[in-house]
DNA sequence: GCACCCCGTCTCCACTCATC
DNA sequence: GATGAGTGGAGACGGGGTGC
């Protein structure tokens, strides 16, 4: 289905236009003076190496200038460590003057047309991979989920080019949830079916009365949305230790903002279950002291690792945040949620009316 | 060393369907 | 009806791994 039609891309798409039009002009004359057969040989010569020069996975890139920069920054390199195609390219560079130009022209073109993947800051390969859940009731969110060789991976080259915002309720609907070392994934039809999956099988198993009621608190939030795709996923559960089956820590639930990929963890810490002592009555106070520190430096030392590990700041909510959980979630998790994307650097109407 | 396969990169093109 | 956004397939090159 068509999507709304977005006047800067629009303006992009006719500077891309443009740009070919540029490219097919002076093509005969790269074609001619370079001996290369054709126009699918001569943009795979440059394209097929870009992955090679620039950090294309990685790298968050701006402008043109930047992309071109950087190109050839990575171009210089390759050919001093004594790369065949990089060495070729660079005395066609400098000889050719019809391939200088063609060649500018082409990483202009090629910039723009994959602008909206290159602009925007994108998770490295090994934060592209979240495991939830229980011990027996885990499950895998990727960005880019593929079975290979008896496991999930990620479809590396595809990352950058997600269309939904990364770990958003758009993303789970459209990627679905992985069975650990099997080639099946729990996959939802729409968003109540997620939401239900997400309140009554993720969250209800970890036996917390909190963690439901938050639950219940954002499914409700979610539901009530102009634009649910777009709200980060509150993910529950989240395993320290990825797949492994037995595991050391589990956050109660992890907000990622989908522009600036922060991370969040929320941690409901009841007395009950997080500082209650119990059959202590043949213990001494030094004894009862020492099991209290234990406790204290066990939960201290997991939110430590927590950041160490996988760079998530916890908040934590102790029995009077949770005595109103739905006061808790509007004034502390909503605000995660409700994040919007930053202004584009580039206003490509205006390049296009100037320029 | 060579041939082959697979994977990752790129662009182009055809197609569908919403919007102008 | 024309145009544009988005998608998927085809075909190009380069690099790494493997087998002979």
């Amino acid at each position: 289905m068509a999507k709304k039609r977005d006047p800067d891309k629009s303006a992009r798409n006719r500077i891309i236009k443009d740009l070919k039009e540029r490219l097919k002009a002076l093509q005969p004359d790269v074609l001619r003076t370079t001996g290369i057969r054709s126009e699918l040989s001569l943009n795979a010569i440059i394209g097929s190496k870009n992955d090679e020069y620039l950090d294309l996975k990685n790298d968050v890139i701006n402008s043109d200038a930047e992309f071109i920069n950087k190109w050839l920054s990575g171009l210089k390199k390759m050919s001093q460590l004594g790369d065949d195609a990089a060495i070729r390219l660079v005395s066609l560079l400098r000889a050719n003057n019809f391939f200088k130009n063609y060649l500018m022209l082409y990483l202009k073109r090629s910039f723009l047309i994959h602008f909206d993947e290159l602009s925007k800051k994108r998770p490295s390969l090994d934060k592209s991979e979240i495991w939830i859940g229980q011990e027996n009731a885990n499950y895998g969110l990727f960005v880019t989920p593929r079975f290979k060789d008896g496991k999930w991976e990620n479809d590396k080259s595809e990352i950058r080019a997600f269309s939904y915002g990364y770990w958003t309720i758009g993303h789970v609907l459209s990627t679905g949830l992985v069975i650990p070392n099997k080639n099946k994934k729990i996959e939802f039809k729409d968003l109540d079916q997620l939401l239900i999956f997400f309140t009554e099988t993720l969250v209800r198993n970890s036996g917390s009365q909190y963690e439901y009621d938050i639950a219940d608190q954002y499914a409700e939030f979610v539901k009530n949305s102009d634009n649910p795709l777009n709200i980060p996923f509150m993910i529950p559960e989240f395993r320290y230790l990825g797949i492994e089956k037995k595991h050391k820590y589990r956050l109660d639930f992890m907000i990622t903002n989908p522009y600036t990929l922060e991370r969040v963890g929320i941690e409901l810490s009841p007395w009950s279950t997080h500082g209650y002592l119990s059959k202590i009555g043949d213990l001494t106070q030094k004894e009862i002291n020492e099991m209290a520190l234990d406790n204290f430096e066990y939960e201290m030392t997991k939110h430590k690792n927590f950041f160490k590990r996988h760079g998530i700041f916890s908040l934590i909510y102790t029995d009077s945040d949770l005595k109103d959980c739905k006061k808790l979630f509007k004034e502390d998790i909503q605000p995660l949620l409700e994040v919007e994307q930053p202004v584009t650097q580039i206003s490509f109407s205006i390049m296009e009316e100037f320029l």
